[in-house]
DNA sequence: TACCCCATACCGAACCACTC
DNA sequence: GAGTGGTTCGGTATGGGGTA
């Protein structure tokens, strides 16, 4: 098996990461419309959320909200995580029945391989269920004009637009404009669009268009610095991601 | 397709000044 | 003191070239 192994519905509403026996760390991201769950295989990592630091060793889960910007650092050495990506659309749509359904789709294999328990399973599950209990809520406390501005890098990431454009149009001066985008956000509004690109990025793969063609539509000058973002946020280059997709 | 290298432009953190 | 604008400068992303 390889080292990351993504699994993903079409619609990317839930997701499935896999990683064994890695030592990737991800810099500081969030994710604008998914709410993660977290679960450590084997080994610790080191999380920092909130501003707080923490670490998760084996069979402790972690939940990740909307917008909630965190970095995980693999300081420990190797480890193994699950990682359960669902979408903000999804829990309000579904019920925690089609949830733990999709888990169960894609987890039953992994079970079947040795590759989790069958105590890593039943921890999954009742993380899922506290999201659909609502007892995870993301928090927003944002301005009219980071908001606007955060809207406008969600939706048109792939867009050319400096940071004295994207300030004049919230009519705030570019260096207050950093200042607060990065305290409201929690990341910079480069780094913000740059995530955004890769997201993007990742849905145009799923559609089997070629690299260069989806490089070039997320905004990115050439192939080249789109692998170097790509395997900077995510771990593994495009082609290894493709490679590493299975659809349900 | 996946990397590497290097010069240049740009970003953003830190600091300071100004206004209220 | 808080909020905001301006300046500086180090770090890094970009642009453009290359090789395997």
């Amino acid at each position: 098996m390889k080292k990351i192994k993504y699994f993903c519905s079409k619609s990317c509403q839930v997701e499935l990461v896999y990683c064994k026996d890695t030592k990737i760390a991800y810099p500081e991201h969030n994710h604008v419309s998914h709410y993660i769950i977290g679960l450590v295989i084997n080994g610790k990592i080191q999380l920092k959320n909130a501003n707080q630091l923490k670490i998760i060793s084996k069979n402790d889960f972690f939940i990740i909200s909307p917008y909630a910007t965190h970095r995980i650092e693999s300081i420990f050495g190797m480890y193994t995580m699950i990682t359960v990506c669902i979408g903000t659309d999804f829990v309000k749509e579904y019920d925690v029945k089609s949830a733990l359904t999709i888990l169960q789709k894609i987890a039953g294999p992994l079970h079947a391989n040795g590759l989790i328990t069958y105590e890593q399973l039943a921890i999954i599950s009742s993380a899922i269920d506290m999201l659909f209990l609502g007892v995870v809520n993301p928090e927003e406390n944002l301005s009219e004009e980071i908001s606007a501005a955060r809207n406008y890098l969600e939706q048109a990431p792939e867009n050319i637009v400096s940071i004295e454009q994207l300030s004049q149009s919230v009519f705030i001066s570019k260096y207050h404009f950093i200042r607060e985008f990065k305290k409201s956000v929690g990341l910079t509004p480069h780094h913000f669009q740059i995530q955004n690109r890769i997201r993007k990025a990742q849905y145009l793969l799923l559609q089997n268009k070629n690299i260069a063609e989806v490089a070039l539509n997320t905004g990115f000058y050439d192939q080249s610095h789109f692998n170097k973002w790509f395997k900077k946020f995510l771990g593994i280059t495009p082609t290894e991601y493709i490679l590493s997709v299975s659809e349900l």
